[in-house]
RNA sequence: GAGGCGUUGGUGUAGCGGUAACACUGGAGAAUGUGGAUCUCCCUUCGAGGGUUCAACUCCCUCACGCCUCCCCA
């Protein structure tokens, strides 16, 4: 047992895992891509005032998870808990307010938090997100729940379902949230010492408490709806209204509120509906919602934004409770072998043509006998070997063999490219910048009409 | 942050106050010199450190890590 263990609550993606993480960011960059959401990369740590300005009324138990980080003896910053406060910070920073509006942004970033580790809740865990700064129609917040429903659905998530609230703007609020603390306050004593506590925090989390007894009088509370604006129910009947034109199935939870004051109006939540995961209470794989005052409080102009994260780890490991296949393969497609023992170099000039053709290609470095390089080729996961340095490879020539198949054919060095080709897959390359003449670059074709 | 339960080779498990077992996996070698078969051997001192004891993996303490309940959940 190795003496070092990972820091608490971190943990290794080891290089198939790693693969699967991948796959989803591809997946959800491309689409945010297509939605127009460039990715934005924002630095580890921020200022810690940050996230606290941010956090508005319940700074002090959102300053109790931050993982701070000491700096030669100087606190201050802290590794981020989340994404939308750097984004709404680099939006300031960098003037993006007087640029044209709405400003999108998507990211996938590793996010940060100081509380004891459980299940699917590490200390350090992965986020992916969207941002739209500058729309306050209900389109925007349309638009991020739709995208966040077509990714879900894109890479197999089926045992989900979406809820959906407003909590009013913030005028509204403050209405709502005296109503609430008057219900409240006549139960009082009846409480648990930690909703006591949320009366004079963050009143709306009361509807989150556990205590029975606390349901029971949330239950009785007034309606969150019911107490907010016209305008802010005329707003949230479009965004629902447009849920069904698109076809987005959803319901309406009275109680979904989000744990961070500066949500406005629409929050929702995709939440997981295995029995696995609702027995500890609801795990939700993506949620967001609204949040019109949060760059005005962070020293910008008032500023309407809609948003959304989602748990990348939280979605992994429901995808794969699933079921879902996700291709995590890493292994080398092609092993090169030699029945000389002294060849090394030669080995490595017979894989360099295969690489640059686009073949996942490993070496076996050793002198061992083409036996036992076999049997590793095969324990590495290679589909094919191609083997030089025996009696029938000699004179420019190497052995392509089917290690599946259990075939083999003699090539000529020249067509060795060829050959791997008829058994294992050449990989997309990557490239710096796309080939010309690719879809999407070529002009329209002149009309004489026009 | 609070309470609880855990930590035995790569994985999953057994075990007991007297110096560790099983399955699979892995490594080396043998023999075939184009393969996962067979044979032999190997990889562990039981999370780390300390204490009690003639003697601890087995008892106690501290720490680390994991999981559960709670807090929190951006």
């Amino acid at each position: 047992m190795p003496t070092y263990q990972a820091p608490r609550g971190m943990r290794d993606l080891l290089p198939e895992e790693a693969a699967g993480f991948d796959r989803l960011l591809s997946v959800t960059l491309a689409r945010a891509l297509r939605y127009g959401y460039p990715r934005i990369v924002t630095p580890v740590v921020e200022d810690r005032e940050v996230f606290l300005r941010s956090a508005g009324e319940t700074s002090d138990t959102a300053g109790k998870e931050m993982f701070e980080v000491v700096l030669h003896g100087q606190p201050g910053i802290a590794l981020r808990p989340e994404g939308t406060a750097p984004v709404a910070r680099a939006y300031l920073e960098h003037g993006l307010h007087k640029t044209p509006q709405p400003v999108r942004f998507s990211y996938w970033e590793p996010m940060f938090r100081g509380q004891r580790p459980q299940k699917l809740r590490w200390r350090q865990f992965w986020q992916w997100g969207l941002e739209n700064f500058g729309a306050a129609e209900p389109a925007a917040d349309i638009e991020i729940i739709e995208f966040t429903n077509g990714l879900l659905a894109d890479v197999g998530l089926t045992d989900v379902e979406l809820k959906v609230n407003s909590i009013g703007d913030t005028t509204s609020r403050a209405k709502v949230k005296a109503a609430l603390v008057e219900y409240f306050s006549k139960y009082r004593d009846e409480l648990d010492a930690d909703c006591k506590e949320r009366l004079e925090g963050s009143v709306l989390r009361i509807f989150d408490c556990k205590n029975p007894r606390d349901r029971e009088i949330a239950a009785g509370a007034p309606k969150i709806r019911e107490l907010i604006s016209d305008e802010d129910r005329a707003h949230f009947a479009a965004v629902t209204d447009g849920l069904e034109r698109l076809g987005i199935r959803y319901t309406i939870d009275d109680r979904k509120v989000r744990g961070f004051d500066y949500y406005t109006r629409t929050v929702f939540e995709f939440i997981l509906t295995d029995p696995e995961f609702t027995q500890a209470g609801d795990i939700s794989v993506a949620g967001g919602g609204r949040y019109d005052g949060l760059v005005r409080t962070m020293g910008g102009p008032d500023v309407a934004g809609v948003g959304v994260a989602g748990g990348v780890d939280v979605l992994y490991f429901a995808l794969k409770k699933q079921g879902v296949k996700i291709d995590e393969s890493v292994n080398a497609d092609v092993y090169v072998l030699s029945g000389d023992p002294d060849d090394g170099a030669d080995r490595l000039q017979l894989a360099t043509p295969l690489r640059e053709a686009g073949f996942r290609v490993a070496i076996d470095y050793s002198k061992r006998s083409l036996d036992k390089q076999l049997e590793s080729a095969v324990k590495h996961g290679a589909k094919v070997a191609v083997i030089r340095g025996t009696e029938e490879s000699r004179g420019g020539k190497v052995i392509v063999r089917d290690l599946v198949a259990k075939s083999q054919r003699v090539t000529r060095l020249a067509a060795v490219v060829v050959e791997v080709g008829r058994h294992v897959p050449k990989r997309p390359r990557p490239r710096l910048i796309d080939e010309p003449g690719a879809a999407g670059e070529t002009p329209f074709l002149s009309d004489p009409r026009d």
